[in-house]
Parts: C-alpha cells; structure tokens; sequence
DNA sequence: TCTGGGGTCCTCGGGCCC
DNA sequence: TCTGGGGCCCGAGGACCC
C-alpha cells in the first residue's frame, strides 16, 4: 500500500485529500510512522524526530495513527491477496508476498501480469486505496520491483535481465542493507551492488561475517530461494514507552516496570501464549540502551510472575541519570493454555506434598485489569472519530485550553465545516472510524 | 534535530556437559 | 587426572525492517 497510513486518513477526511498529512506520534519525542507523498515534498520522511517534521512542513495536519482502522484494511486487502494463493505472507500491515504460481494464478509474464492489475483494481475497489505490485522471481526482487513501482504502479522484473538491473543500484537497495552494513560496505570500497557481485563470497564473508556475507552475495547474484511462507509463529511478545520527560524517582520506574509487565501479560495471554524467557529494556537519558533477562524453568503467564521477574531485574539496573524509555517482553514462547498451566501448577504442588515440603500453591492469578483512560476520556486525539448530536460525524482537528476543534466530514461527503466546542461538552463524544469505501446497499426486499 | 513501537535475526562470550 | 573441543543454552548487544 502506498503511504499507507497516511493515504487511509486522507480516504477518511476528504478536506486532507491532496495535502501534507504527518502521521505519528505527537509527543515531545514523537517520530513519523507514515507521511502523504504531499509531505515528502518538504523533505518530511518516516522516522523522523516530529519536531523536525512540524519545521520542514509546518502546515501540514498532524495525526496520530489509527491502528484499527488501519488493521480493519489490511484484513481486506489480505483477504485479496488469499484469494490468489493461499500462499501469502504479510510482512506487515501494509505488505504482503504472494506465490501466485503456488496459487495457479500465474506462470508467465502475462498471466502475472495480468493477476497484478486485477489485484490493484480489486483494492481500490474495496478500500478506496491505491496499492503498488512488484512481480519478480523471488521475494528479494519483487520487494524491490514494487518499491519501482510506488506509489500506484506496477511493475514487473523480466527473468533474465535481474542482474543487469541491479548492478548499478546502490547497496542500500538489497534488503538487509542499513546505514551500519551499508558504511562497513563503502569502507570496503563497495557501493553498488554490482560491486558486491565482484567482490566475491570470501570478500564479503570478511567484510560481515558469515550469514550476513553470503546472504547479501547470494542477492547480489539475484539469488534468492527463500520460500513464501504462509504462517510464522511469534517469537515475543513486548511492551514499551517512551517517556516524554525522563524519569528519575527510582519509586517512579518501579512503579512503570509493574505496569509494562501487566500490559505485556495482558498482550501474551490475548495470544493465547506463555514465555520462558523475561526480558527489561532500559533507555537512558543519554539514549544508551540496555537489555536484562531473566529464563524461569517453565513458560509463564502469569502476571505475579512477570512482574517479580521483571522488579528482580530491575535491581540490577543503574538508573541514577534517569531513563527516557523502558520496555518488558517475553520470549520463549510457547502455547500453553491456562488448562495446561493450572495442571502443570497442581502437578508441582502435588509433587512438593508428596515430597513432604510445604506446599507452594499456583501464584493467585490476579486479574489483569484493563487500564483506565489517562484523564478519564477527555482526552481528545487529533484525527480521531467523533460524533455530535448536532453536527454529526467528524474528527479532531486539535484541541488545547478547554477547548476541542472539530471537522464535520465523512469519507464520501465534501470537505465539511470546523467547529470548536468545550472539551466536556455534552454532545461530544467519541466515534468508530467509518469504513472508507460505502458497503453495497442491500438488495430490494432485504432488511 | 534529537531520535517510536513492535518485531526478527545474527554474533559473541561464558558456562556446562560429554 | 588433565586438557581440548564440540554442541548447546543463556545473556547481552547490535542491525534491520515496517
């Protein structure tokens, strides 16, 4: 999908349709997650500090993302891509690849080409969004034909001809490039990748080590076998915040710690997932970063548990300075239901009696509460759905001062009105966000 | 200018076991 | 008994991706 987050606002409020939209966090230490091709004009680009952003382009609208809106479209545009092969492997929200000759929806150029049109049809038709289609050979060069591709395009890599094209593209290109290989590279006197292909396998296995070296030479030669595949299994789950003041009172990170755990348990159990392995994550004032883990001796999720391990780890942790991030996660992970956990728990218990020892029971699995709302729900969030028993449907535009500005518009009505109101204002209140594309009206005689 | 959040994979050193 | 080496796990850190 091209910009995605991004294009799904614009889809969802007409008035930003053509114009610089930032969406990301917009704290003090807020990042870009996604900016319209209008705002990269201005040089703004994913991952940059906001406060950057809102300098190079300080007109633009400033949002905050949506996840489930956006989550709602990438569940559309997957059910697309399922439809051509039940080989799809989503890489994230907004991306995908599919084995069409797995699907026998392709094996040729036409017949890809073909599928590939279809498909960009098919999503625009269903969510109102344009999407860009690589078609190649392998997962390496399609990921970077639909990159050539972007935004609204497609564009296909003709067998034969996919060392010709790479060779003189840069060596960031080839995924697994970033800026640390890509200077250790230059040092090396490689820059393109049809440098790499000349330098040969031990030259690159010298420069990077092993995997590293013979993964990227293998994609230099546009040799890349690795299989589309359909289901990965998690491998952890976390949590982390970033704080907009750094934290110095030792009782304060403490207190964090505990809720970070509970918020990552609340996450694991939702996956239906226990872990072995307790990890805590901490980011100084000076932006270094360290991690401490902890392995129990069986998968856990219990959040009594993680909490313990995650406050036992903190204990070993300088924090004098003050931290500006801190995060709990679990790996190891491992199916476990809660049936299987009580019984491995009674099991002990059974065991630590006829052993003679003093009974240690299962930790009481405390209930894991869902956290109230910072400032009840008077938080208004700029780009987030509102309705008005007035006005109707709308965003936030802003608020601040006692008061929040709204924009009254729906996906497929004109750009629409802004009006300010009192943030507690009665008639306020918040909205799910519309779907993008208005559903087919039901048949005569239906509901 | 000052750097998010959620992941994955690789490397390396140390300890343990055979 | 001492030493070496391989394999595995653990813990930490780094790079990368969207």
């Amino acid at each position: 999908m091209d910009a995605f987050f991004a294009s799904a606002e614009q889809a969802s409020k007409p008035s930003l349709r053509g114009k610089a939209v930032v969406v990301g966090g917009l704290g003090p230490r807020g990042v870009v997650s996604t900016c319209s091709y209008e705002a990269r004009v201005f040089g703004v680009h994913s991952a940059m500090p906001m406060a950057q952003a809102r300098r190079l382009a300080p007109n633009a609208a400033y949002l905050v993302p949506r996840f489930g809106l956006y989550r709602q479209i990438s569940e559309q545009v997957m059910g697309l891509l399922r439809e051509l092969s039940p080989l799809v492997e989503p890489l994230s929200l907004d991306e995908a690849f599919v084995d069409l000759e797995a699907g026998e929806t392709a094996w040729d150029e036409r017949s890809a080409l073909l599928a590939g049109r279809k498909l960009r049809d098919d999503i625009r038709a269903v969510t109102g969004l344009t999407g860009s289609v690589g078609l190649a050979a392998c997962k390496m060069l399609a990921k970077i034909a639909s990159e050539q591709a972007k935004p609204d395009g497609l564009v296909l890599i003709e067998p034969g001809t996919e060392r010709a094209l790479l060779a003189p593209m840069s060596v960031r290109t080839l995924p697994g490039v970033g800026p640390a290989t890509g200077d250790h590279l230059r040092r090396g006197g490689i820059t393109t990748v049809g440098e790499i292909a000349e330098a040969g396998e031990d030259e690159l296995v010298r420069l990077l080590g092993k995997a590293h070296g013979l993964a990227l030479y293998a994609m230099a030669l546009a040799r890349d076998e690795r299989p589309v595949v359909a289901e990965r299994d998690t491998k952890s789950v976390s949590v982390e915040d970033t704080y907009d003041v750094d934290i110095h009172d030792r009782v304060r990170v403490r207190m964090e710690v505990q809720r970070l755990a509970d918020r990552c348990v609340q996450r694991l159990r939702g996956a239906h997932l226990s872990g072995r392995t307790i990890v805590l994550k901490v980011r100084r004032y000076d932006f270094s970063t360290l991690t401490r883990s902890e392995t129990l001796r069986g998968p856990t999720d219990d959040p009594g548990v993680v909490r313990e391990a995650a406050a036992r780890l903190l204990e070993a942790v300088d924090t004098t300075g003050g931290v500006r991030l801190l995060g709990v996660g679990v790996t190891g992970l491992a199916d476990y239901t809660q049936e299987d956990l009580f019984a491995q728990a009674q099991a002990q218990a059974q065991a630590a009696v006829a052993e003679g020892a003093e009974a240690v029971g299962p930790e009481p699995v405390e209930e894991v509460v869902e956290e109230p709302e910072p400032a009840a729900e008077r938080q208004w969030r700029a780009g987030h759905d509102v309705r008005h028993v007035e006005f109707g449907h709308g965003w936030v535009q802003g608020s601040g001062l006692g008061r929040v500005t709204v924009r009254f518009e729906t996906p497929d009505s004109l750009p629409g009105r802004v009006k300010t109101f009192r943030v507690d204002d009665p008639g306020l209140e918040r909205a799910e966000p519309l779907p993008l594309v208005a559903r087919v009206p039901p048949a005569v005689g239906e509901g």
